[in-house]
DNA sequence: GTGAAAGCGCTAACAG
DNA sequence: CTGTTAGCGCTTTCAC
């Protein structure tokens, strides 16, 4: 029968002093002589000793956990602000716990979940384009633990951190139409999440001031992942009078109409231009590289890290709202409408 | 100034019984009166009560949390698993936590985290295919603790639920013999993992079963990300004497072959034959389809997530070494090797 | 069946 | 600078 823990009674018994002074050298308290931090920290050492983050956190003191909230961890994007934040994280020397809730959040059962392991983390940083308007009231209303939100695209009192998913759709398909580009398909992704919807709009408004008509039969729904952007690229391809163009709401999708528009035969952007957004790695890797919109994942990871940072340790939050800017990123997936008009028909294929 | 928590003896206090009477009713202890587990329940209700689940687990009781270890969330693979897990989780009215650590766990400094939050959960799962010597040691060592390793490919002593990579693999090569291969190119991942390493093995003993030899120059190393299937693919094709099949030691890298072959003008499977490993979704959805291997990774992870039950539900675990067969899925990426010898050479391309 | 007391491991608050 | 006291929210004795 081993003792399987061991406690700060142990290392203070060890060292020699009492409980109080060996938890205060532990969190190198000034108000600790510098022989007994030493003293403890030795103690601690030998006894391999490890603080149980679970009594400390029951006194209502920091935890040095952040925890990440996220509903679907086998999306790219998700998984990258994760990693991202994860990287962040370390800066800080805290840990970090990701929940992953697949329907928690959003269907009601989420109202446990904000205090389930209520004081488990010092900060928590949701990273659902999507939250059910129940819960982000609940949460909106909860002031007594950090939150930011990161990723998230609609209207809100919590701080957020995102990407300016508009006008850098607006960009992408104003620059197909320079290219000369007119007809513009559009492959929206779920539409429960923000960001579809915004990066439509970006289309929209795009196709607007261009004065260009809105062809409902060149706008798709796919749901972010590359088979979906392959069944609408099919789809697409597959129309009378087929795009010269298409504006994906994710490079996934963008990189499953590649894979339509290799199957048809044709080429890129010789035939059809593509233009996806996020750029995922495999964006610039492939031949040609596929022309998108960066987000910041990672300056916007730190920045979320940061918000939250400064309110666990009751700075007062910079701003409620930070947005950044998304890049455009122009590789070779996009190019000059074909002036040969001679597509006519291709039917049958 | 709000009371921000309501605790067990708001409720008690409701209910009109005493605390203790409460925390039965709550756990559904057969020692309270129906009726008055039936008013806790009320009461509780009534103050959107939620068990403080740290101090719960400060008493060393179950916390109903069980946490998964994962070193690289942006590993298809590894994120397959983790929502696998979630998912099986699920069913046992667990909550699941999802720790990510980057290199924590291998060097050396993974110390601690085997204690870091030491009773905050029932049980773990680790879900890395390599872990430092050292650290699994201490795992072996410690056994109040409920652990299962998933697709872990090496020697251990604790309990594991795994696939089996290289038998699949070898069938894999042998259906590419069969179909009349004999230049058949491998493309590894990461060697740490033992992933890896076991596929590769499969693929050795394949060639030597049809007396074929290993040539070093069709053997490439890859890091498991498309990326890098792409770069080797490149290189294969780019040999004096290319490959007519290659394969790769996962869909990825697979995938990125793929490409290398098409940006070279050659088709699949007429000129080059593909297989990979795994079977991401992609893999079924492209044209042609991915001949690929599948792991069960739905049925793997249930199976770690029932043992880890069995565990920390004190029942004798099952097996110490569950493992489960590589399903061989063939869709249309590998064919019969061309019978044109034609291909001689295509230098400077 | 139920309740009172003790204490999990730690740290704020106050003494010394 | 250091130690003592108290208590976080809950559950485990052990009485009643």
């Amino acid at each position: 029968m081993k003792k399987t823990t061991v406690t700060l009674v142990d290392v203070a018994k060890l060292a020699g002093v009492s409980v109080m002074t060996a938890s205060r050298a532990l969190n190198d308290d000034e108000s600790a002589s510098k022989k007994a931090r030493e003293k403890v920290r030795l103690a601690a050492q030998e006894l391999g000793y490890t603080p149980n983050t679970l009594a400390r956190m029951m006194k209502g003191g920091r935890t040095n956990v952040i925890g990440v909230i996220v509903n679907d961890l086998s999306s790219v994007v998700v998984n990258a602000f994760a990693t991202a934040v994860s990287d962040a994280v370390r800066k800080y020397d805290m840990d970090l716990f990701i929940y992953s809730s697949q329907t928690g959040l959003e269907h009601g059962k989420g109202q446990q979940m904000s205090q389930l392991l209520h004081g488990l983390w010092d900060g928590l940083i949701y990273v659902l384009p999507r939250l059910s308007p129940d819960y982000l009231k609940q949460l909106e209303a909860d002031t007594s633990h950090p939150v930011v939100l990161l990723n998230y695209c609609r209207e809100t009192s919590l701080p957020v951190v995102r990407a300016d998913n508009q006008s850098g759709a607006h960009d992408a398909v104003s620059h197909l139409v320079e290219l000369g580009h007119r007809r513009i398909a559009f492959v929206s992704g779920t539409a429960h999440t923000g960001q579809s919807p915004e990066r439509e709009l970006g289309y929209r408004s795009a196709l607007e001031s261009a004065g260009l008509p809105l062809a409902p039969e060149l706008m798709r729904e796919g749901d972010f992942n590359e088979i979906s952007g392959l069944e609408a690229g099919r789809a697409l391809l597959a129309l009378s009078e087929p795009p010269t163009a298409i504006f994906a709401a994710n490079d996934s999708m963008a990189m499953g109409c590649m894979t339509a528009v290799r199957e048809k035969g044709l080429r890129i952007p010789e035939d059809i231009s593509i233009i996806g957004f996020d750029d995922i790695p495999m964006a610039g890797a492939i031949q040609p590289g596929l022309t998108t919109l960066r987000q910041p994942v990672a300056a916007m990871a730190q920045a979320a890290v940061q918000e939250l940072m400064r309110r666990i340790q009751n700075q007062p939050g910079r701003r409620q709202r930070i947005e950044f800017p998304s890049e455009f990123i122009i590789r070779g997936s996009a190019g000059p409408a074909a002036g040969k008009r001679t597509r006519a028909r291709r039917a049958g294929v």
